[in-house]
DNA sequence: TAATCGGAGACTGGGCTAGTCTCCGATATC
DNA sequence: GATATCGGAGACTAGCCCAGTCTCCGATTA
C-alpha cells in the first residue's frame, strides 16, 4: 500500500546522482546525461528521459542540449524536497480522491455523510510535512533525523 | 500520489460507523449489517461485503450469520489503528517494491547501486508510525493530535 | 421450512503504469 | 556549415490491478 510509482523512484535516484556528481567531493562538477544515469541504475533510458524532462519542467534541474549536454541541479539539493519531486512526477498529494476538484463533473458519492474526510485530511497533512521535510541532500549519505510524535492514545495497539 | 484504495476508504468508513453504533451514546448497541452501511454511505453493497469479510478475517470485527446478523467490533475502537486497517485491505506497507521478497523470482534491477533504499525506508517507517498512532476511536469526533517533528534542514523549501 | 444474513469465488471493464518508438529541435565540435 | 550527440515531445502498446458485478453456498433465526 501507499507505494511510490517507479517513475518517482527513478526521479529520486536520478536527482541523488546528479546532486552527488555536482556537489560531491570526489569528482569535478559536470553535466550528467540521461544515458549515464540509466546505465548506472539499470533504468530504461527512454523512460528515465521522460522523468528528467518532467523534473526540468518543474524547475528542479536545468537541461543543456547538444553534444556534451545533460542536466544540472537548478537549485541546491537541500532545497529540493521529496514531496516536491513526488508532486512533480505523480501529481498532487491526495490519500483520498475527494480532496481534488473533479473536472469531469463527477463527485464523491460519500460526500453527504462522509465521516472520515476530516481525520484523513490531518493524516495527509502529516505525511506531506514528513515528505517535505526531507530533501535530496538528506538522501546523500547523511542520516535523516525524522521522528514522529503522536499522542499516547495508540498505546496497546499491537502490530 | 499515495492514494488509499476505495476499499480502504470504505473499510474505514464502515469501522467508524460500526464503532459509533456500538459505542455511541445515542443508540443502543446493536449488530450492523452490510446493507445498512452501504446505503448510509452510498457504497456498492457487494464490494463493501468483500471489505467487511476481509476485516473479519483479520480479527477486527466479528460476524454473525443469519437473519438479524451483521458485524460487531471485535476489539475496542482505540485498539484498531488505521495502519492495521490498511494492511488488512491493501497488504503490507511498502513505498517501494524492493522491501518485499518477490516470489516470482524477479528482483529489483536497481539493487546493486540503489542509493535511495535506506533513506526511503526511514520515510516509510515514519509514515507507518503515523498511521499506526491513529485509531478508529480518533476518527469518531475527537480531534486527532498528530504532529510531525522534523529536523530543520528543510527550511527554505518552498512548496 | 423459508427468509435473511455472511462467505467465497469467478468474472469483467476500464484506467493507469511502465515501457517503446519515432521524429523533431538545439548545439557543440570538427 | 555538416554532422553527431544531446534533450523535447507525442503517439502508441501491453499488462496489471482496481472497482464493481454476479452467482452460489452455508449458517442461523423466526
Amino acid at each position: 500500500m501507499l507505494k511510490f510509482s517507479k517513475k518517482a523512484d527513478y526521479g529520486l535516484m536520478a536527482l541523488q546522482h546528479i546532486a552527488s556528481v555536482q556537489f560531491g567531493e570526489v569528482t569535478r562538477a559536470r553535466v550528467v546525461n540521461t544515458k549515464e544515469i540509466a546505465e548506472e541504475y539499470n533504468i530504461p533510458t527512454e523512460l528515465l528521459a521522460k522523468v528528467l524532462q518532467t523534473l526540468a519542467k518543474h524547475g528542479m534541474i536545468e537541461s543543456h542540449n547538444g553534444p556534451k549536454g545533460g542536466y544540472l541541479l537548478a537549485r541546491h539539493a537541500g532545497a529540493i524536497s521529496i514531496a516536491q519531486v513526488l508532486e512533480a512526477i505523480e501529481g498532487p498529494l491526495g490519500i483520498t480522491d475527494c480532496y481534488h476538484d473533479k473536472e469531469d463533473g463527477s463527485f464523491c458519492l460519500q460526500q453527504e455523510h462522509c465521516t472520515i474526510r476530516t481525520p484523513l485530511l490531518k493524516v495527509q497533512d502529516s505525511i506531506y510535512q514528513l515528505l517535505n521535510s526531507m530533501t535530496i541532500e538528506d538522501m546523500m549519505g547523511g542520516t535523516p533525523l525524522i521522528t514522529v510524535q503522536s499522542h499516547p492514545v495508540a498505546e496497546g495497539v499491537e502490530r
